[in-house]
DNA sequence: TACAATTTTCACACTTTCCTGAAAATTCAA
DNA sequence: TTGAATTTTCAGGAAAGTGTGAAAATTGTA
């Protein structure tokens, strides 16, 4: 590796960090040192840079474009693929979460609407589907939420963000100006 | 296995699944059905239930113990652990969402804030902090709302949710009531 | 088409993680 | 304290995952 310092510190983190997501090491370092890198790289530096086999980069940047977080181009005169991560960070986080949800997120709200579906009958399975209504329940609701959100300009997400629990004086404005006020007792769950 | 058809396919699902978080299957599969059981399990019973070993069994549930999403209690007269999830799904959620930033954002955080501590020299470093930043800013941001947002009673959370981007509206309401009009140039990122 | 440059595939060796049974440690009642 | 019940530890075999070099496939140019 002939990185700086900083870079190799911030290039082994994200490889390290990657066995704690699914991804591996060689597909964590070859990310992290595209996010940082100030021009495209060709697979053969990355190799050079990394100190990996020039195949295994081959399929660390094939596992990279599976999540679609690589962008591709191309030099006049060089045949080379050269590969970056995309310029805005937003769109990358946005990428990483799609996929996810993809992956992860999607698989199991399918598993648990086949499996409320079914006509429990005993007092077990009865029992399993209320807990499994809560589960899917709650995960429709984030996941929806998080991806309604997701489609706000990055600029009013940061005020949103910013604003963090204080947005609950804005719900509770919003029940004022429609003068709902039912339901007044406090839960207590 | 003695589960009903039901229960199994949760469980072996959440088995499954657990190896793309870095769970790994046992960890996954004991959670799943302590998670739809009616009533706390003791350590042998699990092992029976699932058919893994009894020392794997309580391996997994040191693990869940050390991600504080099990509940432990005694029978009288039985001198065995029995072993629960938390009934409030919200709970399970919130203590999930803490352990997984305590032990893959948090120590990205701290690495990204001693990188930026350093001073860069050269132009590589200096381009790799301005990224560094980036990420550092969208991470914090994120974590801090994160977080915020989860001390929000359930039940004020849900109609948060609810509203998903219509949220928006109400910040453009805040702007609105503050008058705040400066800075109307639009952001081409 | 020929062929050189580049990328991808794949079998295999290596490493890490997982799971088990046996043994050790702990706990509690008598 | 003893000892039976229960839990935990741990060495090592099994399984899964990772990384490499060699070979095959693809791509683009002449």
């Amino acid at each position: 590796m002939n990185l700086t310092p900083l870079i190799q510190t911030f290039v082994l983190h994200f490889g390290e960090m990657g066995s704690r997501w699914g991804i591996n090491r060689t597909v964590g370092q070859i990310y992290a040192l595209l996010y940082v890198a100030r021009a495209p790289l060709n697979a053969d530096e990355i190799a050079e840079a990394l100190g990996f086999s020039r195949s295994n980069v081959s399929m660390g940047l094939k596992e990279l474009e599976s999540w679609r977080l690589t962008r591709v181009q191309h030099k006049p005169g060089d045949r080379r693929e050269y590969f970056s991560a995309p310029e805005d960070i937003w769109a990358i986080f946005r990428t990483l979460a799609e996929e996810r949800r993809k992956r992860e997120i999607d698989p199991t709200l399918s598993m648990l609407r086949d499996a409320l579906m079914e006509n429990a009958t005993g007092a077990e399975d009865q029992h399993a589907q209320k807990r499994m209504r809560e589960m899917h329940d709650l995960i429709e609701l984030t996941t929806n939420w998080f991806s309604d959100v997701q489609k706000l300009e990055p600029k009013n997400l940061v005020s949103l963000m910013k604003m963090g629990s204080r947005v609950q004086k804005f719900l509770d404005l919003k029940d004022k100006l429609k003068l709902v006020t039912g339901g007044k007792s406090p839960s207590n769950s």
